[in-house]
DNA sequence: GGCGCATAGTTAGGAGGCTAACTAAAAGCG
DNA sequence: CGCTTTTAGTTAGCCTCCTAACTATGCGCC
């Protein structure tokens, strides 16, 4: 439950209003754009409170939900700096979040023999088993979020965002743009 | 910039293979799901970007909003318990927010002088000006940021998003349901 | 009038973000 | 070979979010 945003959105006919007082202000564009936030605000607080209940945040699930794919498909490890960059979160950020995850005992660091600099990160049997117990209910959270949209609906909304998505990919930090790699995560477990 | 995710989103077929493993995985769902939570998160981060030119984190953007919202159109005071309540925060969240803020002269405590439990908070000479000097770049952004959509994809947006934001209301914690009271924030100034 | 409860705000402690600075190891290069 | 640069990870310090506990004030009610 991290983002700090106005618990009632403005009414449409207060946007008309205040743009008579601020030209640059556009009204659909600020609707959409607080909606946006509102909502992804909410259904990140429900998927929140599912995880919470096992004491795990959203940060912490992304990591063994990278971890639960290697498992499931790569032999090869992970370090701490490839989660940061999937997760797209600072390295600092990510040794912390293991550091709290090890002492859970849900995932266990280990130096590489080859590159003494390295280590890698992986599940213990506590952690896999724990994301097993939770993927469930959290799937389901997410079916029935969409739940009130019809398949046409949901490809509609995926591509207005889509939209939306590419154009702030445009205009963050003129500096900081990534190729973009292959896509990661929930990539298709063999077995289980 | 806060939340945490997955910076590349899965590909569908990557969804569509999970979904054998996981019967409970609704492939549509899900891709909603995480392409609303990324891109509410790439717009927020953008929208930051701005803000924090100016050392202005989002809460304590939302919090001088209200305040000018304030000034703008009525006299009274706000406490720092409305201003939580308005804001959807934790009122030790808010009194944190207030300490930063008053320390950079941002916004001014006092005493209120029949109940001697109330403060009220109100913008400084400098706080307000900063506001004026922030709120157009602000409004830009958000235009930019929903440039590629014409009018009619804003208002399907806005509907689609709306139907997801209450079934996300009814599915959180049973017990926190709030009445909704007026429509707060922008709330159309009148002189300036 | 005073006891107990409700309310406003703060304090304390924890988590997870960030940047910047640091350590250690590897790699590049004259 | 040895010096510099790059890279991996951690550490330190800050901010914003949370919950829980605490203080002080106001209010209801006998």
């Amino acid at each position: 439950m991290p983002l700090l945003l106005l618990k009632d959105l403005p009414r449409y006919e207060c946007l008309l209003e205040a743009a008579k007082s601020f030209p640059d202000l556009d009204p659909s564009a600020t609707e959409v754009f607080l909606n946006l936030l509102r909502t992804g605000d909410e259904v990140f607080r429900v998927a929140d409170q599912n995880l919470a209940q096992h004491n795990i945040s959203q940060g912490r699930f992304t990591v063994m939900m990278l971890l639960l794919d290697k498992i499931e498909n790569c032999p090869q490890p992970r370090t701490p700096a490839e989660l940061a960059d999937m997760a797209g979160v600072a390295r600092a950020t990510m040794t912390g979040l293991i550091d709290t995850l090890e002492r859970d005992a849900l995932v266990k660091r280990a130096p590489d023999p080859v590159d003494r600099r390295m280590m890698s990160i992986c599940l213990t049997a506590k952690g896999e088993a724990l994301m097993h117990t939770i993927l469930p209910a959290h799937f389901q959270i997410m079916a029935k979020l969409m739940a009130p949209l019809s398949e046409a609906e949901r490809k509609t909304l995926v591509r207005l965002l889509t939209k939306v998505l590419q154009c702030a990919g445009e205009l963050a930090v003129p500096g900081g743009a990534s190729p973009a790699g292959p896509a990661v995560a929930i990539k298709a477990p063999a077995a289980h």
